[in-house]
This record gives structure tokens, sequence and C-alpha cells, in this order.
DNA sequence: ATAATAAAAGAGTTTTTTATCTTTTATTTT
DNA sequence: AAAATAAAAGATAAAAAACTCTTTTATTAT
């Protein structure tokens, strides 16, 4: 469904924003250890993100990754977009190299419906979203 | 969603599918140009295929992969499993160690019932109705 | 029997993904 | 200004996935 990175990076994000909302900065050997992902990895990753704007970032003491209401925002897509590129939305089932409303594959119906839901779902949940569920106690997000 | 191995194997699958259905066999260059598939490596599927009871194949002359009735009846799902075993079942979006009903994360309920449907997509599809489907004409399969 | 055919098997290569290590640069506190 | 902190960047390395090539074995038609 997802790259391996993209996991991490959404993992993250959600690490990162539960900290902002406390108004804390977090660095990268906190969020590798938060996500129980390799450091070095997660570095690389966060760097993206920031450079694509997703979160912003601090270097000296008391820096680290945050972010502001306009980061909190984000949704899962936006994570997905950022780090896996557009393959998520272009990708079939199948795989077939030529395909089309007129000229669909025998599950193109089935699929198309279930698609859609796949997408809200990833569109229609932003960061914020996520704290405040979490925030109630009726969800968790364990990693060990 | 499949690994490419998986994505060959459900085309070719198909594809020997519907020969089958005109009492023919296929042998594996048909077969990858068929799929537009390499051939070697479609051979290495098709070789597990078989050796899993997919489908049967004969050695020599007039030789090649062909399926009886029985084997029509499998559906996407069976060979699913068989190249990728039970990953599509187990794997989840987050990717979290530890989750549960009592322990869900905040997608939990949204994608259960997504998955719940794209499990019986490749459930409910069976070989013989793709031969069907594709014999309407308002089907196609097209990978290039 | 022999030659032709085609699957089966095994070994090897390339590419992509995932992960690690090291160095550099920017910032801030003292 | 100096020391400490932490992100940024670059260069490798390891692992997995995807793909290729070569040899072997079984079958069948002639
Ligand atoms: S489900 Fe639709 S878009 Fe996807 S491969 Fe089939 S025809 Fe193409
Ligand atoms: S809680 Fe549910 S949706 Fe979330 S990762 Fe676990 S099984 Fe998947």
């Amino acid at each position: 469904m997802f790259s391996k990175s993209c996991e991490y990076a959404i993992k993250a994000m959600i690490f990162v924003a539960q900290k902002s909302k406390e108004n804390l900065r977090v660095g990268i050997k906190e969020i590798a250890k938060g996500t129980d992902a390799p450091e070095h990895f997660m570095a690389k990753i966060m760097q993206d993100l920031s450079r694509r704007k997703l979160l912003h970032s601090a270097k000296g003491p008391n820096g680290g990754f945050y972010m502001d209401n306009t980061d909190l925002k984000n949704s899962i897509a936006d994570i997905v977009k950022a780090v896996d590129g557009g393959s998520f939305y272009k990708d079939c089932v199948l795989g077939l190299k030529v395909c089309s409303e007129k000229n669909p594959c025998p599950v193109h119906f089935e699929y198309k419906a279930i698609k859609k839901n796949l997408i809200s779902m990833i569109e229609n949940n932003t960061l914020a979203d996520f704290n405040e569920k979490l925030e109630t106690g009726k969800f968790f997000l364990k990693n060990k």
C-alpha cells in the first residue's frame, strides 16, 4: 500500500503533531525512538518532509521538528503524496497499461468504489484530527 | 498492493484461463507475450503456480500450461495467497506492530470496512467469472 | 531410437528499497 | 568568541525484489 518510508513518515508526523500541540520541538533521536524507526533513515525522511514544507525545523539547541497550526491541517494524503509521489493515486490492482471507463478490466467498477473510499480516508484525516482522536483515549498508536 | 510477481501471476492466470476454455495449452513464450511480461521471470512464476496446484502443465511437444474446470474455480485471492503469501491479509495501512479492536489506530474502523470490501473483491472473483465477463465484450484486459 | 519441444530447475545479475555512517552547516546558549 | 546542540547533506552499505541466462529433464511425435 504505502512504502516503508511513507509508513515511517506518517507515524513520525503524528508523533511530532502530538508534541507540537504541547509546543514542544522534537529531535530526530526522539522521533526515531517514539516511532520505533531507524534513526538515520528517519532523519532522511524528516529532512525531505521539511524541505517539502509539511513541517518546520530549527537547528541548534532547543531545535528540532515542529508544526504550526497550518502544518497540522495536512492530511495523511499530503504525506503520502510527498513521500510516495502520485503512485498511490495512479497505481491500480491489476497494473494494466491500457484501461479506462470504456475499457474496464473485470473488477474495475468494484475496485473503483473501494479506491474512492481509500482516497477519502487519507484525504479526510488531518493530523489535527488524529490529535483529537488520540486525546479522547479511545484510539491508540503503538509501535512496540 | 500486490507484488509485481503477483500482478503478472494474475494476468497470466486469466490468460491461460481464456485459452483453456478453448481447450488450448499455452507455452511460456506465448504467456509472456500475451501478458507483456519478461519471459524467464514469468516462467518462474508459472512453475510456482503449477507446483502449488493452481493449474496444470505438460512437458514436451503440444505441452504447456492449462486449466481444468477445478482450476477455473480458483479466485484472485487464491493466486494472491500462492504468490504473496498472507501479507495482503495481514498487512495494514499504518504498519503498526501493536493494535487490535480494543487498541485501534485512528483510522481502524474506517479502514476495516474498506479492507473487507477489498477481500471480498478478490475472493468472489474466480477465473471462470473473468472468462464470462470478458466474453460479454463489456470488459477488457489490455497490457499494451 | 532420435530429434524436437517445452517445462523445471538453478545460478547469476541488475535494480530498487531500505538502512547506516560520516561530515558539514546552522543556531543558540553560555 | 567558544562550546554545545541539532538539522542537513552526502556517501555507502545491506537487503529485498525484479529480472536474465544456462542447463537439465521429461514428453512426444516422427
Ligand atoms: S480497476 Fe479500472 S483502472 Fe484499475 S486496472 Fe482495472 S480497469 Fe484499470
Ligand atoms: S488499528 Fe486497525 S487500521 Fe490501524 S493499523 Fe491496526 S489493524 Fe490497521
